[in-house]
DNA sequence: CGGAATTAAGAGTATTTTATCTTAAATTAG
DNA sequence: CTAATTTAAGATAAAATACTCTTAATTCCG
């Protein structure tokens, strides 16, 4: 049961580390992410120049550069993170992949697959970037030495 | 938020199809589905012999061959296809990707990520295919002309 | 028996996702 | 200004997933 592509999870995981590292409001630069988080440097840029190009991150080239929050972590929802990398359709999927997943007429699942994707959407809408980003890098991510 | 992948999609709505047309006691041709259903036949081939290999469905060829329940859908859950048809930790899997899901020191989604697949285990297991093939078939599969 | 219908199995192809390489543009420090 | 550092962007490659083709094996029916 995956529900995130890897480009959601290495950005998450990205975001995290800035999030453990000084509240990613100094840049952080994207080649020491990648050689720490052990994520390819150029999948990595692209991932994060699409939360730039978003608008959720800014960027800043050259020495000392690097990419920091454009509004702090504890503004930014998991969902907001999620619906940019995976797609504004995230939450509106049919369980078994058939166009025009209606309320009218819906097969038993219908309705348990509407909650369900409900509460991730609820989870995932409540939970900020700042909440996450406390044990699971240091627990997950092998940073903070 | 996609959950399953197509070879779940399509075996799914192959085996709607069976509980459709008189419950699938009897042998309904694969072919017959595959058209019906539009999907590929020689995939939705291989996807029955993974269900016949595990011993959910049993085949038999020739002419008015095809593929049958093994025992009646009302005694299928959903979870035992998705097992067989998406690997056995299908439910067992962190949501940010990373190995050793773990309990101790979890990150602040661990518990929340835990009740959503507990969830959708939970209503997967309760779900039979009997139940599942109501509705769903006629208003998606174009089915029952 | 012989031909037609049908699933089984494995090889081969296409598409999508994931990852890398190359070059360009911006910025800073000296 | 120049050289080093760093992100931006696009082309290319590898891997995974999705799909197709070919051949074989089984069963039915005349
Ligand atoms: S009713 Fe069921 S099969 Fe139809 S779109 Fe909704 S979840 Fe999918
Ligand atoms: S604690 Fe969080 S990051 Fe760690 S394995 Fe569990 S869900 Fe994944």
């Amino acid at each position: 049961m995956k529900v995130l592509s890897k480009v959601s999870e290495y950005g998450l995981r990205a975001l995290l580390y800035m999030v453990a590292k000084r509240g990613g409001q100094e840049y952080v630069s994207i080649r020491e992410m990648s050689e720490r988080l052990d994520i390819s440097f150029h999948f990595l840029t692209k991932i994060l120049q699409m939360l730039t190009q978003a608008n959720l991150l800014i960027s800043y080239r050259g020495p000392n550069g690097g990419v920091a929050f454009k509004k702090p972590p504890e503004e930014i929802r998991l969902s907001e993170v999620v619906l940019i990398l995976e797609g504004d359709d995230y939450f509106d999927k049919c369980l078994l992949g058939l166009p025009g997943c209606g309320d009218r007429q819906p097969c038993p699942m219908h309705q348990f697959w509407k909650e369900i994707k409900g509460s991730l959407k609820k989870e995932f809408d409540h939970t900020s970037l700042a909440e996450m980003g406390q044990i699971a890098v240091s627990r997950h991510l092998r940073l903070v030495p």
